[in-house]
DNA sequence: GCTGCCCCTTGATCTGGATCAATAACACCG
DNA sequence: CGGTGTTATTGATCCAGATCAAGGGGCAGC
């Protein structure tokens, strides 16, 4: 039905069709923003003409390094990325997931730097919006202000809820339905998901060991509670998954 | 020096004189907003005019409640607060503690409700700003836009960084210099400081047990790294402080 | 000055998840 | 196809920090 759901079964045209500005805008991250307060179509063209679509990334590819002078954020238009922080020992610290609809590169706009890399998983696309003319924008925009705003204190509460001291089970299964309420959200199917991250990279964003969380799927599937194909995973009892996942998410 | 010092050393006069509104918003969280991109007077006149004090709030006394509808953000004027999340085990998860010149309130953008509550640890006054009326007043006032952008990137730089598993030792390093030099910012001496919070709301920070973080402080105290008296601390040896830190602080 | 209540420290044990180690299941490619 | 590198699973052991337990110390109220 959507552009994306689409893409799912559909790999050879994996990104929206450009052509149609503003249709291409309504499954995008800065949706909310124009129709919100208004619709100022004046506004909305200028937001279109500032975005630069780039991409396709290859997988292992950066699409920003740490250290890099600030100067945009990244919506995802197809694909997957992960930000990541290594320490000085080279531990790796995947700091996020993003799929299609989401924002890379909020974190950068207090240190003018990113603090983190950005890695696609997988074949990924994006609108760029330089952080200056789309802030610039917001100030005539109030939808656009209070998007960002939103944007940035949404990802502020995920962070904080995953910092918190949860068990090696809580934290996959709240990972798991997170991640499929976010598909579900951009239009996927809510039930099945396909990880595009490794389990070591998930065990890095859980600070689990890779040993852990491939245990723990183990033991979601020996309770009945998930199937799994490789990457590819069925949720078949949302109930308990979500009963340990509350904790985390706060609920 | 500054208001911030001089109050440490008077305890009977804690707050700011509220009759001079410049050089109050001077020591405020906003005070670069104004200055930043030209100094707009009207601006900077509706920024005062849609400021409310408030406080005191005596110790243990709540600020906001977790589900309270979110309408406003405070910024510290004097005392210390910390937000809290309490999960369904009754396991208290402290997200961050704030001190004069700091904003709480943030992370209650997005789900329009406080996520958490806010407990002062001392007594502590705020200026309350209508989020609503801040934000429109950041779409005339592009250094306040700005600066809203600016706080709320920082905290998630913050929150990702305490959301990395380090050691205990490095934990608690990074907690006492990371504080240190926030106080510093405020006008503060550096080497000194004196903790509003217990050594378990440290460790509900720091997603420690309270036992870890006495043992870490003493550990630091044989070292002679710290000097310790009740909750007073002074740093002796940064360096070797901020290198424990180094990881956890991301440099 | 005594009493009760926290908060803090210190010591002794326990445990969840890390780490180490060995296969197993792939995917890619020549 | 089989070979080779990568990723995932499973088992065995270990350890940092949690938990349990027992004082010690400051301070408010009486």
């Amino acid at each position: 039905m959507t552009l994306h759901s689409h893409r799912l079964t559909d790999r050879d045209s994996p990104i929206a069709d450009d052509g149609d500005e503003v249709r291409f805008c309504s499954t995008c991250a800065f949706s909310g923003a124009s129709t919100q307060a208004g619709y100022d179509k004046a506004a909305l063209r200028d937001l279109h003409v500032l975005v630069e679509h780039v991409g396709p990334y290859q997988a292992g590819a950066h699409v920003f390094r740490r250290h890099d002078p600030f100067r945009a954020i990244y919506a995802v238009r197809g694909g997957t990325v992960k930000t990541v922080a290594i320490d000085t020992e080279g531990n790796e610290q995947v700091l996020g997931f993003y799929i299609p609809g989401e924002v890379v590169g909020l974190n950068a706009i207090y240190p003018e730097h990113y603090p983190c890399d950005a890695v696609a998983l997988e074949p990924t696309y994006f609108c760029r919006f330089s952080f200056s003319a789309i802030s610039a924008l917001a100030t005539k925009m109030p939808g656009l202000q209070q998007q960002l705003f939103r944007l940035l204190s949404k990802e502020l509460g995920m962070t904080s809820r995953l910092a918190g001291d949860h068990a090696a089970d809580e934290r996959v299964a709240a990972f798991l339905i997170d991640l499929a309420e976010r598909y579900a959200t951009q239009g996927f199917p809510a039930r099945r998901l396909h990880l595009a991250m490794s389990r070591s990279e998930i065990a890095d964003y859980l600070r689990l060991a890779a040993e852990t969380v491939s245990r723990m799927l183990t033991r979601f599937r020996d309770l009945g509670l998930i199937a799994i194909d490789g990457r590819d995973v069925e949720i078949l009892a949302p109930a308990p998954l979500n009963e340990l996942a509350r904790n985390v998410l706060g609920r």
